[in-house]
DNA sequence: TAATTGACTGACTGTGTAGTCAATGTAAAT
DNA sequence: ATTTACATTGACTACACAGTCAGTCAATTA
């Protein structure tokens, strides 16, 4: 494997697992058997090492979205996303803790401000195109509450409760936006 | 106003602007005009210091959620629940700043362990009485999704989007959970 | 063959850090 | 008046950190 991709693979990992300001660039060097002097010549401070880390979660985000086959009915969307969220956090689970992390740390959020905006933004135009197609009504206001709700899923799953029935939440998360829409 | 509590105070506000890892003792002792020797006289270490801070904010809010009166309905409470949380997120800021903050840091995260499962256990089980009152179904599955829809906005107002619109998010939060047991 | 380029090294620098400690100030108790 | 106990200071230590730089090496180009 070339150097430079393996310095950002082992960054990815040492800053999901002890956070970015926890993490010296030693460290990263130290893990990768690589010299500090290539470190800086590859990328011009550890700030942007970040930043390229952060944008390709980024990526990986878009793809995972535009997976999504838009000719099924929105619904059917719907519950494709939410499955697929919970895959994710199941199974990259440090994707997600250095997204949470990055974006509620003062110093990172302001260095990453630009991604994070632009990030978001797809996000939410995505899950407002669904929720469209379902229920013209408060189409904002629903988007956002779904964005939280699988945010604070995440946010409670990685960070605060430390035996999280996961499978429950997501059986009843289901539950929820069928009974609310195959009624109508 | 004494030192030790002005040490902490000063702290608090650093430590919620700055983040913990980025705010150094000297900082806090220029900004409080207090010796470095007589922070390390009262609290043992910074560590020591961020956990007596962050218990402290675990007694305000069981204390915020103690003032809802229990001779109410339960979704009464549950919508005075949801009143104070916007509330405080919109007038104390900082306060949920660095709660999010410490806890989405894996060394701070493990530092306060201790407390934050003890927190954690307290929130769910408030939110589980009020919902074992009103709708017995699901009560387990129904409180985490609340606590994460919760968790979820204050992550989304204060570290995700920029232009979060909380007024709009309210008001469809409230005339769900309405519309969901009024009926009944 | 000689020159150029770019990946790569590791010792080095300067700065900021948490935490220590011996000394001093202060106010109440004996 | 003397002791005791604690609040307070700031110079000090030891260390970890991000970032630099002069120079090595190997491959490509002229």
């Amino acid at each position: 494997m070339d150097k430079k991709t393996q310095i950002i693979e082992i960054a990815t990992q040492l800053f999901s697992e002890n956070g970015f300001e926890n993490t010296s660039i030693s460290k990263v060097c130290e893990t990768s058997n690589v010299s500090k002097g290539l470190v800086f010549h590859h990328f011009k401070s550890k700030d942007e090492l970040l930043r390229e880390i952060f944008s390709s979660t980024t990526e990986k985000i878009i793809k995972m979205n535009q997976s999504i086959n838009t000719e099924n009915s929105p619904l059917t969307r719907l519950l494709e996303l939410i499955n697929s969220f919970f895959t994710q956090i199941k199974e990259d689970r440090l994707f997600f803790q250095l997204n949470l992390n990055v974006m509620t740390q003062p110093k990172t959020r302001e260095l990453l401000n630009d991604l994070i905006k632009e990030r978001s933004a797809f996000i939410l135009n995505s899950v407002k195109q669904i929720f469209k197609q379902i229920d013209a009504e408060n189409t904002e206001a629903n988007s956002y509450l779904f964005i939280a709700e699988l945010d604070g899923i995440a946010l409670n799953y990685l960070g605060i409760f430390d035996d999280y029935p996961l499978e429950l939440i997501k059986n009843q998360l289901i539950k929820k936006y069928k009974k609310k829409w195959n009624l109508k």
